[in-house]
DNA sequence: ATTCTAACA
DNA sequence: TGTTAGAA
């Protein structure tokens, strides 16, 4: 009994994660873990642990949670690492080049809003040096 | 006390 | 994803 590797109940995984217990066993009905069952009880071991980690360090850096499952299917698939991290590179990339369309889309609302700030200092002054207008 | 499924003001 | 009801 050397490898009677930790296991993890679901309130267990979802305090140590913040998540609520919900969210864990939606990313289940997503496709995204698998956990081992004892009878209806869900049993999480160390690979599930690390997976949800994967799962929140993705969503943190906006990969939606297909993107993380594609990636979850190649790596049980493969004996290679090499096509993983291709698909990998490919969707940093597409996320890289939707932040980079968000970034241009704030600069134009900032310089919008800047703009229409002054105009309406602009209006603001105007009125107190002549009422009347 | 915890977890599970299923459903939805 | 949240919330919640009812069962185990």
């Amino acid at each position: 009994m050397t490898n009677r590797e930790r296991t993890y109940t679901i309130s267990e995984l979802s305090r140590e994660f913040d998540v609520t217990t919900r969210t864990i066993r939606f990313y289940e009905d997503e496709g995204l873990i698998e956990p081992a069952r004892d009878g209806q009880k869900r049993i999480y071991q160390r690979r599930d642990r690390v997976r949800l980690m994967l799962i929140l360090r993705g969503k943190r850096i906006g990969l939606s949670l297909q993107e993380i499952r594609e990636l979850f299917e190649l790596y049980d698939a493969a004996n290679d690492d090499e096509p993983q991290l291709q698909e990998f590179i490919r969707i940093l990339g597409r996320r890289e080049v939707q932040l980079q369309e968000q970034m241009k889309d704030i600069k134009e609302a900032m310089r919008e809003i800047s703009q229409l700030r002054r105009q309406c200092e602009s209006w603001l002054k105007a009125r107190k040096e002549r009422p009347e207008a």
